[in-house]
DNA sequence: AATTATAGTTTTGCATACAAAATACATTAT
DNA sequence: ATAATGTATTTTGTATGCAAAACTATAATT
């Protein structure tokens, strides 16, 4: 048998994932002893990495219930935007502080390779996306943001809701934001920052209403 | 024998009250049979609580070696602070946006009891400064924004370096961001609640580089 | 005397057993 | 046929057993 120190850690990875990619659909039960034979461990580590995807809501525990795949309403991704965008802000103060010019260099560099082209790749551009807003959270080098970056992580799932902005609208906004942090200058950066998540909100506003119509 | 639908509910209410009263020492080590023996659980709902502790950063895993009361150092809260500039600047933002003027109200009344005193008691302001950065979260409606601040509510425990700044200081402040949102004015808010961070965040970088002398 | 080795103890992390709650199913009554 | 009731099954939440890791204390070695 292999000594593992923390199970819940590599099963806690494996459902990130399976969640990430569908297999394990929004609003499905998740019955531990079925999860945990099909993972090869027992209850306890798979109730321990549930526990974290819960907090940060992968996962919903109904008590007494069980556990489901989080359903993320349109409501609930804008009130994650709207966190994010304290959070973001707060964050490209805290990069023009302290970033050093290499790594602000790395964050545009997310970019580049889309700039000259005409057609651009989705997937790749949606990798690069997550990267750029998962970067401004690395630099800004303050790890209990990070941890609120990754409380709303079901923000990466907005895509549920199909691609909000095109690729070569929003492309333009972040060099927007990355040069503003280039040149250092706080209240430029954070506007940036504001108008790319405010933008992207108001789509999901519209979308909204129109589900409730 | 009581039926409970969740045994860990009370344990971790209980647990966080005994670290807030210093019951559980900063730094201590929670030795599991002991601590569930002591609150009449066994360890699986112990267990679980910690977990969520561990998540609010009140309470610190090594792998292998056990829980520990979380010993915030000065270059965390700093980390919290910076974060909370976030948070709540984007709650006041929000709260201007959808809360009612009798909520708003309520927010000043806070204080009301101590603008007339000449000598605060320094006990019944805390609470309220607690209360009102609280209610600041509340009104802001977006239950998401709630959780990350939970996530840094070791803030609260910044009184363990003794109070940073004097009441009669920092209660014009807190009138300050409640009048602003009275008047719903978004950019005077955003600013009253950063200089009214950024003058604590001060305290405790001096407080810091005192340590590192 | 200080450091290392070793035996014994404690404590953690995982697996599992078990009771109570929730769910599914079948039977009966309307 | 539908609703209601009772029974069987599944599943959760808690307790507990157990092996391996970490810790402690004592003895051995330099």
């Amino acid at each position: 048998m292999i000594v593992q120190h923390d199970l819940s850690k590599p099963v806690y990875d494996h459902l990130k994932h399976m969640i990430k990619t569908g297999e394990l659909q929004p609003g499905q039960k998740l019955i531990q002893e079925e999860l945990a034979e099909k993972l090869g461990v027992s209850r306890t580590p798979l109730m321990k990495a549930l526990q974290s995807l819960e907090h940060e809501m992968l996962v919903e525990s109904k008590p007494r219930r069980g556990m489901y795949v989080k359903n993320v309403s349109l409501k609930e991704m804008i009130d994650v935007y709207d966190c994010r965008e304290g959070i973001e802000c707060t964050a490209v103060r805290l990069i023009i502080e302290r970033a050093s010019v290499k790594e602000i260099e790395s964050l545009k560099k997310k970019f580049s390779p889309f700039i000259k082209e005409k057609e651009i790749n989705e997937a790749k551009y949606r990798t690069a996306d997550e990267k750029f807003h998962d970067m401004i959270i690395e630099l800004s080098k303050n790890p209990i943001l990070k941890r609120m970056s990754d409380l709303s992580n079901i923000h990466k799932r907005v895509y549920h809701y199909g691609l909000l902005r095109s690729p070569s609208e929003t492309l333009k906004e972040h060099l927007a934001i990355a040069d503003a942090i280039m040149i250092r200058d706080v209240d430029r950066a954070v506007k940036a920052v504001q108008a790319h998540i405010d933008q992207s909100k108001k789509i999901l506003i519209t979308k909204s209403k129109e589900q409730n119509d």
